[in-house]
DNA sequence: TTCGTTAGTGTATTAAGTACACTTAAATGT
DNA sequence: ACATTTAAGTGTACTTAATACACTAACGAA
């Protein structure tokens, strides 16, 4: 039991993990298997331990719902209506995380949920208020395209253009111009050749790039 | 006495409020009265109540510190790791919010505390780890000027083009050229004449203008 | 060697941002 | 009334970034 002379509330977790497969934007979800809103999807998340700091519980959540780290991974907001969950006052920081599209063959789930992949337009309902922190991540998301090189956070270590200039037709639905896109992305100077090309298919082959700096995302303009 | 299975957090709001006066940004600080921290310099801020939402919490703080309500306020980030306060663990969400200028003829402050306006480039020391808070407000007050109108949140109802520019001039710390800001500022269409004009010292007087959107900041271009 | 497919490239036009200096309308002092 | 001081108000040329647009190159398969 711990006690305290005033009320405090809980304090989760939730992320938003995007990833892209079949140029298609997708976010994982998962079953609730318990009440309140049992059967419902839900964002994976929880509580934060005392003695972990909250980016730390937020990428605790994420290794544990996906296998991954290292990923990026930013917070976007917190939530804490009164009574968005049912049970007790629970303030929840909301993150999302951006996952590689090579990297999506981790293991399914570390507990029994159900878990799923979800195209960002086709999602099921979702329990407590997380359909609006998912129109915020997604919102967000599209906007960091515009002004930062956040895009390449879901390219995997070597890329052709054609795959980055689809990442950002998928995200930003709208159709680009090769040329234009090409010249616009090489003049960042973010990325560079890795001297490899991708033979796949019967045509040319494709020159691979990569990141400069991985880890880094910059503010462009 | 409150009781729960498991261990809460505290959770509290604290808010950076700027205004600008004398062509200087500045920012509320409260003096400690008690410990930890005691005599050192802080954010404004205290714990959420049960009852109220984290907007509603920021909201109450602002007006208890400065009496202004209705003034832009804006969710900044959430601090928690643990060890920031000596005392418990307490997260502490954290708000900035902008006050007209003309609006700082407030009450001193609610309670018995010290209170002060500090330039931001003359902050004393301050408690837990409020200047990162300080640091990160900032950075998004500076980036916020580039892409969206929020620096109109700091206008009186109406204001002159020349004050307007000053605005922008003291939080970028980078002098404009007059005629590409206004053809800059009138192009966004946010603003319009009052068919006003302010008549002070001895020379041409300036045209008045306000905000069409008041409450609202846009993102721009 | 022809066909199908995606990779890769340049130029002309338009729009936005930047640099830059004089005239206007008022108040003050003689 | 006139000259002086002060900040308000205005336009144009130049530079840079964004857009529109179509053909050639390199490979695999038949």
């Amino acid at each position: 039991m711990f006690n305290y002379a005033y009320p405090h509330p809980a304090l989760t977790v939730d992320i938003v993990i995007y990833t892209l497969r079949n140029a298609e934007l997708k976010l994982l979800l998962i079953k609730r298997g318990g009440q309140p809103y049992k059967g419902k999807w839900a964002l994976p998340g929880g509580f934060v331990q005392m003695d972990e700091g909250l980016e730390e519980a937020a990428r605790r959540e994420l290794e544990e719902e996906t296998g991954v780290s290292g990923v990026y991974l930013e917070q976007l907001y917190t939530f804490g209506e009164p009574g968005r969950d049912p049970r007790e006052r629970v303030v929840t920081v909301a993150w999302y995380a951006l996952i590689p599209s090579d990297q999506i063959h981790i293991r399914a789930a570390s507990d029994a949920e159900a878990v799923g992949w979800f195209g960002v337009d086709e999602l099921p309902e979702l329990a407590f208020d997380h359909s609006q922190i998912v129109q915020m991540a997604h919102k967000r998301l599209v906007a960091k395209l515009d002004y930062s090189t956040l895009a390449f956070q879901f390219m995997p270590s070597e890329f052709t253009l054609t795959q980055l200039q689809q990442v950002y037709e998928t995200i930003l639905q709208q159709e680009m111009d090769k040329r234009n896109f090409r010249k616009w992305v090489l003049a960042l100077e973010a990325i560079e050749e890795t001297g490899h090309k991708q033979r796949e298919g019967q045509h040319r082959p494709a020159k691979l790039y990569r990141v400069k700096n991985p880890g880094r995302v910059d503010v462009i303009k």
